[in-house]
DNA sequence: GCCTATATAGTGACTTCCCCAACAAATAGG
DNA sequence: CCTATTTGTTGGGGAAGTCACTATATAGGC
């Protein structure tokens, strides 16, 4: 490692502990970080004068001694354009560093086809306002993307997006043209942002190891490993919805025999709860829980039975990946209350090495919104690992919304 | 990062070049860490006088220029123990930094019941005149066991190793005494281990994303994240034997029902090639190898249903982990030649979404020896990576045998 | 209200480590 | 034998973190 990237390194430990966990006071930052106060003093200083930190005078006063001064991260120094491209929604959200939440946007969708075109310029259309309503002298740091899809995390290039018709679409240049913005456009799979969000904004807070269920049509699965997102060598991983899980069961539409999407997924849900076939879409949900709600058996029933294929396949993500946290977003989020005992009971049915008690189930904390806010910490972590160079540049090609 | 850790990561970085890729001249190692002349030339200094490596005169004298000196491992400044205990066999090896092996020794042991006990002295004894044998001058830096098991890396604790018959054993600090070493003994699962073997000196050499798995009686995966080894948060991750891949499946001796290695195990094995009861243990794979190599149609058959199993369960790690390569260890390394295709074919009968060419399912290149010579490597890790600390410690407790 | 203990910030000297530039050394090729 | 090229060596310089000392601000006891 050179001389400076050390500099770098320590910058990025703090405004990355400012910026998770709000604001801390200078000595906290001297024990969490085991730096000298010396040098956090230096580092907090270049942070503010960069202007992504500002310190304020301490408020609570916690035992005798000199009261330290916190410090906190101006959200407007790093502003953020979170987009959503989901199967029933589509919504657009502006943050902070810090991770404050200025404003946020969903509007449904059928679920027809729509063109990555008409996508983009409705996305682009519900930015503007949200744009144009951040405080003066924001400086827009970049736009993350969260799409139902399998991505090139690189260049943003969807390469498939089932549940949107899609199939090699460049989205991530798209949406740069389309909004304006020069660079910083960055893509990440739905699943994989859940997983995100979660784990620094969520239910996920401090736990190391997790991984994010997003049912929504399929499934996927978002990992965080070590605290940090693991996407495999190419970005693929968590691509789970196609994991057989029974060669005996019904074909699943990718043509195979027995996903575990097949089996324990909406379509799989609107089946096992006896819906009619006229419910589709988002109503399928819907009916389930409001048919829940009643007490219907059937229904009940029906919950039960894809609970415990669920389980069954989060049982071997448990013994693949020995996480400490599974966190169940999406439909999964929506059925919690009804799903979550057959869940455990189809996990116990795949037999752990593991002690399983070191495994937790838990409903996401963030609901629906979990990859959107995935998104915006997708685009925010540019400025954190990087504040030296990140600060200042604005990635608006042109002034104005 | 505090200002000498920075030292330390640079040392390691260096020592962790030269150790895995054998004599480097100096200004391949300035290319490769990027780090300047000077630098590398206090580094290497450094290493030096610690007696970690060594400087010989340039050899081959590649184009003009002043002739670089190379700068290898010294062996003996870091020597170690590595220890197997397997189903079949126990054995130990002795080798230096710089990957050198010194002795090898297998021995082979029906599939018996030995206690914890036996079975260290048994390893006592058979290490005895390798120790004894080492150079004069030698430095003892540590030892490694690989067993095949569920272990707790931190003090070797050995959970469940149902092949050996054993249940929370204190592996670890048992080997420490038998040994008398006093420290630095250092346990962990064996399809680890061959994964870590195969990365750093099998066919894995350069590949990130790699899952080793090892095949004896009943499956496990090792798995190479990013050039590290991926443990979980309780170093459980791997553990796929009783993944769930056949509802409809036969039953495992674990009490569920279509675990992977029911499927695709060694009992399956014998099952599928129609052995006669009467032949067990090693004497499966064996005789299914002879068989097969005379063309035995029946066999090869057999072969072919528990490669198309292996391979479904392949395609799902594929798509959970997203790896570049997949080796196959254990009795998937013995069979390969007659495994691979249908092995292949069961793969891509689970859907990817990943481009499938991306990922290779190669046989592995150690052989039956990886997971001993990934202990090998998993003791001298602690020496690469911290190289001031550790240089010159010797792990024995009293001088001789 | 004042004093003391306590905890923390500020400051400047110091050390370590890496980088850089100039120079020296060793080789290939003409 | 000379030149171009590459690399080791050396000493100066700068950046970053550490340390010791001093200053400051609070809590609590008298």
């Amino acid at each position: 490692m050179a001389a400076d990237e050390l500099r770098r390194h320590n910058l990025a430990t703090v405004l990355e502990r400012v910026h998770l966990s709000g604001p801390l006071s200078r000595s906290d930052l001297t024990v969490t970080t085991g730096l000298n106060r010396s040098t956090i003093a230096g580092l907090v200083g270049e942070l503010s004068s960069l202007g992504l930190v500002e310190e304020h005078p301490a408020v609570r006063s916690a035992g005798p001694g000199r009261p330290s001064p916190l410090v906190g991260a101006r959200p407007e120094s790093a502003a953020v354009l979170a987009l959503e491209l989901s199967v029933d929604s589509i919504a657009v959200a502006t943050a902070g560093l810090g991770g404050h939440l200025y404003n946020k946007l969903r509007v449904a969708r059928p679920r027809e086809r729509f063109s990555p075109r008409e996508t983009v310029q409705d996305l682009a259309k519900l930015a503007e306002p949200l744009l144009a309503s951040l405080p003066s002298g924001h400086n827009l740091a970049g736009v993350g993307a969260a799409v139902a899809g399998v991505v090139r995390r690189s260049d943003g290039f969807v390469h498939l997006a089932p549940n949107l018709g899609w199939h090699n679409v460049q989205l991530g240049s798209m949406l740069g043209s389309e909004l304006g913005v020069s660079e910083r456009v960055s893509v990440a799979n739905e699943a994989d942002l859940g997983a995100l969000a979660e784990h620094r904004r969520g239910v996920g807070v401090g736990v190391g190891h997790l991984i994010y269920l997003s049912g929504e049509v399929g499934i996927g699965a978002g990992i965080i490993y070590d605290g940090k997102p693991m996407l495999g060598s190419a970005g693929y991983a968590g691509e789970v919805g196609h994991t057989l899980i029974n060669p005996a069961g019904r074909r699943c539409r990718c043509g195979a025999t027995g996903c575990w999407e097949t089996e324990a997924g909406e379509m799989a849900l609107a089946r096992a709860a006896r819906l009619p076939a006229s419910i589709t879409g988002l109503d399928v949900v819907r009916t389930v829980r409001d048919r829940a709600e009643t007490g219907d058996q059937r229904t009940l029933a029906g919950i039960a039975e894809i609970g415990r294929w669920l389980g069954l396949g989060i049982g071997n993500l448990i013994n693949a990946f020995n996480p400490e946290l599974i966190v169940l977003g999406g439909i999964y989020h929506a059925l919690y209350p009804y799903l979550h005992h057959s869940v455990l009971e189809g996990a116990e049915q795949v037999r752990l090495d593991a002690p399983a008690e070191m495994v937790e189930v838990v409903r996401s904390g963030l609901g629906p919104d979990a990859p959107l806010m995935g998104a915006a910490e997708m685009a925010l972590s540019a400025v954190v690992t990087d504040p030296a160079s990140a600060a200042g540049h604005s990635v608006l090609a042109a002034p104005g919304g």
